[in-house]
DNA sequence: AAAAACTGATTAACATGTTAAATGGTTCGG
DNA sequence: CCGAACCATTTAACATGTTAATCAGTTTTT
């Protein structure tokens, strides 16, 4: 028995306790911020721990991370339309794709082809779909308000407002604009 | 435990937007906040905002995003244990597995056994990974400037001081607690 | 109308995330 | 000293992220 469920994350938690010694003091010297704080880093970790409270709950469901938020993003609507599920979720294409064709053979979505444009197809979630998030969505609810409690409604509230920002503030710049030859186009 | 919480706040959040022609407006009703709200998708979202401007550039020098914060820790250290490692780039072990063997095969880190524990790996960078940090380090500051330039410096520091506490918030909450049947053992 | 251009969705190919199992090395109890 | 327990790392297997290519259906052009 005990099968050891935890071992997620590396924990970023550490300080720099390790090694005691310290020989290693002199490193390649390269200017650069310091790594374990800059802002990917930091919204990465933040992220993780947030959703390590999640997964065990949908991981006995079987559910991925993804595949709830399909879920849910259907229960929302009746029909949508895969591009614009996509939007939704927040999933590259190719991902929402190979996901919707496991969620269909699981029936726990119905697809079929739009009448106008037969490109285009709509998903809608199942019965069984939403029996399913009917069954999930306590203990994440739970888990939500747990996170709110620990952390504060307001700064919760706050943080919200300053990654939506902080979204927008990226909005316009294109992604490629400093990114040393921009090869042929 | 399983904190009850009735549901005295629903998702209210959603303004009759449309409810004139509004064919679809009868979705199926699960009472659940609004997905595109909940703080997993805000971090996601906000993240991915800032990834979207790196990813060219490191593009551009054949690395991506995992490879490069190996490569940026290895950096700033002499050398470092494997598991280490992983704590500082916060990947978990079979990632870092094959992406230091790729790295490895590019000759641009370098690793032997520990001395004392033949299990250990000592990992450092090479003089050929060296060179390619500094290759990438100006474009890639430009952009964090841009960044912080866009949001401003005193809202980032901020930010990163939410996203910490909100880390640190979080660190207790075992992760399974909350999660339906926990399963056999 | 037929070719060209375009668009929504999928497939392909490779890299990583994630959990479980295996492998090799180390430490501990008898 | 030996086997059991333990530990660091890797491998395995499956799901997703990411970019490019493909495929079918639609719109535009001539």
């Amino acid at each position: 028995m005990m099968t050891r469920k935890n071992s997620s994350r590396p924990a970023a938690t550490k300080p720099a306790s390790a090694s005691a010694g310290r020989a290693k003091a002199d490193p390649h010297r390269v200017p650069m911020r310091e790594f374990s704080r800059s802002l990917p880093m930091s919204l990465l970790r933040a992220r993780e721990a947030v959703m390590r409270q999640f997964r065990p709950s949908l991981r006995n469901h079987g559910l991925t991370e993804q595949q709830w938020r399909i879920l849910r993003a259907l229960a929302a609507v009746d029909t949508i339309e895969v591009t614009e599920l996509a939007h939704v979720a927040f999933l590259l294409g190719p991902s929402l794709s190979r996901i919707l064709r496991d969620l269909e053979a699981r029936h726990l979505i119905e697809r079929k082809a739009a009448k106008t444009d037969l490109r285009r197809a709509v998903v809608s979630i199942s019965a069984r779909g939403l029996k399913l998030i009917e069954a999930v969505a306590p203990s994440s609810e739970a888990i939500y308000a747990a996170i709110t409690r620990r952390y504060g409604a307001r700064k919760l509230a706050e943080l919200q407002d300053m990654l939506r920002l902080l979204e927008g503030s990226l909005a316009g710049m294109g992604g490629a604009g400093q990114g040393d030859a921009e090869a042929d186009e």
